[in-house]
DNA sequence: TGAAATCACTACTATTTTAGTTGACTTTTT
DNA sequence: AAAAAGTCAACTAAAATAGTAGTGATTTCA
């Protein structure tokens, strides 16, 4: 019931972007504000470009730019693109897993926990932990 | 973001017990009928006897039963039981885990996202179970 | 009273997932 | 064309998960 260090790393990637500003913000930066080795971002950075929430620019100038407004990212959104679906059960996610074996009666029950867990995190923005951090540093 | 399978087998043992009635059951039996092997159930029904779900009986007309009103019975319970504490991030529970490094300004949103997870889980009982099995079988 | 039935406990192994590194490659800017 | 920057794939290490094996302890009842 953890979510990883990848899902959480994602997420402090985009509030490091958020907190910088509009210029381009360079790999090593990111790491370096971060204590992520450069090599690993580059990875970790990877879903995050594939699923939209950052735009990275090549060349001399460049660097990595939120592509959202923080308030349009979610968590859920987040750890998703870093982990695949949130869901507490594998059945829930891929009904192959489960359904041809018995008519299970508890999957009504995984299904409903996976939505609440699901709608939580789906209430939970980027904008907030910008929110919660600019509170703290004032 | 899973449940693992030892918290699953927990639940599953409990709802084999409760559907089974009054009378000792046999670990081989609920091995069984769960397609688990008889010496994995024996592992996996210690911390359930130990958090006080089920009762063993010892001897030649032993086995376990329910040691509580299925409707005393929580997923959350169960799952704390088998698995540890139930938390997003390990911070929420150890708090030595994060603390001293930095004034963690997501530490309020895992610690509040956690209590929303473990609120829905504290909702279902095995006596919702109990009652979807029973339908299913009409 | 002792043998059969039954649960209790510890140590070990295999598999899978998570976490992270390395190094070669491509694109863009100046 | 050279320097700066991102992209990608293959590999390794560590940790967590899942499951097995074997021995020990307790209880019942013929």
């Amino acid at each position: 019931m953890k979510i990883s260090t990848k899902g959480r790393y994602g997420w402090r990637i985009l509030l490091d972007l958020a907190l910088y500003g509009e210029t381009p913000r360079l790999m090593r930066e990111i790491a370096a504000s971060q204590g992520i080795s450069e090599k690993y971002i580059s990875r970790l950075i990877v879903p995050l470009n594939k699923a939209g929430f950052v735009r990275s620019i090549r060349g001399v100038k460049g660097g990595f730019v939120l592509a959202k407004s923080p308030a349009d990212i979610t968590l859920l959104a987040v750890v998703e693109a870093m982990e695949g679906a949130v869901a507490v059960v594998e059945c829930v996610v891929d009904k192959a897993f489960c359904a041809k074996a018995e008519s299970c009666s508890a999957c009504g029950m995984w299904t409903g926990l996976t939505a609440e867990i699901r709608q939580a995190m789906a209430k939970i923005t980027l904008a907030d932990l910008v929110a919660a951090e600019r509170l703290k540093q004032a």
